[in-house]
DNA sequence: AATGAATGAGGATTCATTCAT
DNA sequence: AATGAATGAATCCTCATTCAT
């Protein structure tokens, strides 16, 4: 006869976590690390202090569990290419993929505002996870490209791959600084760029 | 016995200034804008919290005194390069130019640190006014390449400019973010790929 | 030419961390550690937050340095006994001592409250230590005694030390507790127990 | 179809009361008062912090609990020597009652933990009336003792209380404080004390 | 000019308590 | 009765800034 406990909700939890989540990620986006209080946090999300250190430890722990979203879905997108044989076209894919993650404008301003605050440990920790993420990602599929001769060989694998990141980041750094710089209306000179960037050039 | 006042010496107080200024750009690129406290800055200046208040007023005047620094820094190159007529040649400049500002590491961590850290309205206006600057610049060439045909005319100036920044932005994140990519070393690179990005294109 | 800065003035410096130890002691005695807050203790000093923290940078460490006040002086207590040959007396002499101290009512709240709030490693260390002050500095006048014949020597050092704090610690606890029971008036009483826990019995 | 209250019941009620009464004892006398969190003491009873709440309105009212339940057995102990007439054995077994109560560890660190935390009026009421239940019971026995002889009568009968509560709360002091004070061990030695304390003296 | 002690507003975090289920 | 998510007041501490020397 045991009082049978209401059973944790797990949707309601998951829930109210991606309500933070997405508030911190509003928040982090306009006002950077340090200049995200917990208290606008809060706000944004509609919630009481208490409510955020229910969720997240410490400001930090948000900081860590949006990077792990982003790495997660890194990972996934990754896996999901498995198999396939054209990798040249994975590469302008996953260049399409990124960009269209910043169609959320939230986004830029996220990777741009949070990109090297290695305030903690566990952030640092994070953020390195989810650059290796995206980096062996790319890595793989430069190097089967260049097996097949789809993109330029004159180059090592890990600096082709450093500039598709490269031009990635300049991207959402642009998304993020200018309003008339939008990620949707930008993406076909995206492409064009990185498949300029990976031509084997006119005397290739 | 009227007391004289000590008679400013400027060449003392532009000095104090510079290395206050020096500093802030050493902190403000490690720890970003918010994480950068007085107190570090002024360690790291060695000198007594009461001095850089003597200098600048807020912690923001400092920043918007770096910015302005690369602001006029900007608006010199260009003004240096009045009367040329190799305007392709003059973006390359630019570009080499830019990268070899990047190969004080600092330089490419207070970029990334600061961008888009509008904390204040001075701020905001120091950092639109050297973005504006850049852009500005860059504008008169592209188009004078562009009319005489040493780059490619599909594409609006301003989207050429904002590409141009968006490759130098990516870089300077790189260089900031890895400590393997050397902003000398991967200079050639970056003309190359500025190249290809005013190219007309094989079929141009 | 160097500007000489006001040399740091020592005195001052000191003055005003007396003054903040003096306050914490009244608050942790009145209150308790975690029950004493830093506002409380501020508001008691006279100072404000901030020049609470300029002198400790934890409330820890304001406990601590009370204590090591205590431990400093119940060494430098003993130290002054060298060379005494009356070792029974020595004892009541730093009974009485130890009861004078508790004069001051704060100390004797201070002791009670304090006791084993081993909130912070620290502290825990600071504790022990004076713990160890205490007990090393009687346990060689009893050893010495024991060895003249003054004390009883039924029973181990250690234990008769043991039961000298056991006194005192009771003897604390009224004196905190109790309006009534005031240290001056009970001395007499306290140096005729220990004497009596010091006595060899009408057997002996 | 009138709803029908579950009739409480009272041995589960009285049962759940008790865990959450032992749970505090043992958080209250491991943290002092204010450093037991109500989460801790849940945590410890096993229970959530809604259980909690229902039992007790506030944690003060926990510790009033627990303070009564001393009280109550205090008065019980002296009830029960109604009647007796070797008045100073009925001391020394209070003594010896009171150092048995001891063993229980967190008995001696609850009464020192709590000793003077007069954090809320309700409890300053309740330690006083612990205190005074003791008291009053002490001095019915002392004043006897003296009546018939068995103890000095050279002190007033409350300083002869005060001094064995003083014995004591050193008692429990130590035990505390030090693992290798054992109660049970010192037993014999706290009654000698309190005997020696009692006694008249060589010259009585 | 230079200093650093002093300040207090603001920020992250904790915790007793409430309440819907 | 039992639960634990939600709350916000209270706490410790940081930091930009002021000011007497």
């Amino acid at each position: 006869m045991v009082a049978v406990p209401r059973p944790v909700d797990p949707e309601r939890h998951a829930a109210r976590r991606r309500q933070i989540i997405d508030a911190g990620l509003t928040v982090f986006a306009a006002r950077g690390y340090a200049g995200a209080t917990t208290a606008l946090i809060c706000r944004t999300a509609g919630i009481g202090s208490g409510t955020f250190f229910h969720y997240f430890p410490t400001k930090a722990d948000l900081l860590v569990a949006i990077l792990e979203l982003g790495t997660t879905e890194t990972r996934d997108f990754f896996s999901a290419q498995d198999g396939r044989s054209d990798s040249a076209q994975v590469l302008l894919d996953y260049v399409r993929h990124a960009a269209a993650n910043l169609e959320d404008e939230r986004a830029a301003g996220f990777v741009n505002a949070v990109a090297g605050q290695t305030s903690t440990a566990a952030v640092a920790a994070a953020l390195e996870a989810e650059d290796r993420a995206v980096r062996d990602g790319l890595y793989v599929w430069v190097e089967r490209a260049q097996h097949d001769g789809s993109v330029r060989t004159d180059l090592p694998v890990s600096q082709l791959v450093a500039w598709i990141i490269l031009v990635l980041d300049g991207f959402a750094s642009q998304v993020a600084a200018r309003a008339e710089f939008r990620a949707t209306r930008e993406t076909p000179m995206l492409l064009e760029q990185v498949q300029r960037l990976l031509d084997s050039g006119p005397d290739g």
